[in-house]
DNA sequence: TGTACATCAGTGAACGCGCGTTCACTGATGTAC
DNA sequence: TGTACATCAGTGAACGCGCGTTCACTGATGTAC
């Protein structure tokens, strides 16, 4: 055999194909991404591609999947870069490596996290488990520092009864987590989010505001506003 | 003359054109909009769009500016809802405006706010000066309060130098503000679109935790962490 | 080792569809005399 | 008041395009004997 066989000439099709659409994705944007384009690009059919993915929707949500992963994976490695019992690091650590995946992957943080695709509705029982996981890290460590007395409580207001009954059901998903921790996660993954969410969306305003410098400013005034200071 | 003329039936097509297209953003999302379908929804044919806009660009051009309009009159009127000398209820007045917008016109919020349209490029010229003018209402406010000497300073790190260069690339377009102004500005802008972006694209974990309570316990910690209590 | 056969990844043609944009046109409107 | 005419918003046909998906197929692979 002189020339070597179509079938080897892409080891592994199925991860090409994810490959490429990343690329598309992070050129026209997820709502155009085109499995004819990616056949184009692979120098295959597009109907080839139907032998690892059903339809078009089923890719989609083999990326968001992936890219729930791959950001579960790189917050619980930051978390885990310091011991246990060093909340405060942990959490510093976190946050930077938030940044820096939505920097290094900004397509693939806008289709976890950024407005969704119309027309799109992810299969929840696919994709929760492994989202809930990648925000596990944050909550881990903030229920840390709750259960070290180390939270700052008293300014948040009282959980309002109907308030807590919400997050009695996110706990069915992320963990039995207290309540407190739960909420206080979500307020710095919102603001980290917010940050973040803008710089990619080129809203610092106008012409590249140095959008590390500011991140690295409200990580200090979060672990202000929530961590006592150890004695 | 029995039956009324071709023009009349739509009294303003220009202004029925961009209803249309809101309603088909809602639906299928902005990257989805079509000439072709706003003029099947009005009973007209493709090309009539054209005597309205040059192109499907201008048309969304013409969407965004919109959007920041209405949205920077809502601010502008929420500031002005309070006196010049009540600042602390002047910026709550503009969150909770803030926050009631996005949920009044989650499309409008995504179109200015969200994941940027690719392959659609914003001509900057002709919508700088609505946006700008559209988040004058937070700065105007927080500058007021500052040189109230309201505003804490003693959490902020020392600006670098760097950075400040950048703020002044700023102030030539949304107004000759306090460089101090404007970074809290910043922040607090990026902690609202945070929690904000989170509940429109439905991460308020999961299953409709309640946004506009989280929303107004973020509200209090903002104001408790940038502003003095008044003697 | 050599032949017959089943497997199955990838092909190529075809389907019906919607899109933005162009173009020459039509026909109601409103003005000028 | 009545006629001739210019205007111009909207039409309808056509252009070339790309899309997701289906289907019967081909031809290299690897196995069973």
């Amino acid at each position: 055999m002189v020339r070597p066989t179509l079938k080897k000439q892409i080891a592994n099709l199925q991860e090409a194909i994810k490959e490429t659409a990343w690329k598309q994705i992070a050129e026209f944007g997820a709502p155009a991404l085109s499995l004819r384009a990616i056949a184009r690009e692979l120098k295959i059919t597009a109907p080839a591609i139907y032998n690892y993915f059903p339809d078009r929707d089923s890719l989609v949500t083999a990326l968001i999947i992936d890219a729930y992963a791959s950001f579960g994976n790189c917050q619980l490695a930051a978390r885990d870069s310091f011991p246990q019992d060093q909340m405060a690091e942990r959490l510093h650590a976190i946050g930077i490596a938030y940044h820096q995946w939505a920097i290094d992957f900004p397509q693939r943080y806008q289709l976890i996290f950024g407005t969704p695709i119309l027309g799109y509705q992810a299969p929840k029982m696919e994709v929760l488990p492994t989202a809930a996981r990648s925000l596990s890290a944050l909550v881990s460590v903030v229920d840390d520092l709750r259960v070290a007395s180390l939270l700052i409580a008293e300014n948040f207001p009282t959980v309002q009864p109907e308030f807590k009954q919400h997050f009695e059901i996110w706990k069915t998903y992320a963990g039995d987590y207290d309540i407190f921790s739960l909420s206080v996660s979500m307020l710095i993954w919102s603001r980290v989010h917010g940050l973040v969410s803008l710089e990619l969306a080129g809203n610092i305003p106008p012409h590249g505001m140095d959008g590390a410098a500011l991140y690295r400013y409200e990580l200090d005034l979060i672990a202000k506003q929530f961590i006592k200071e150890k004695k």
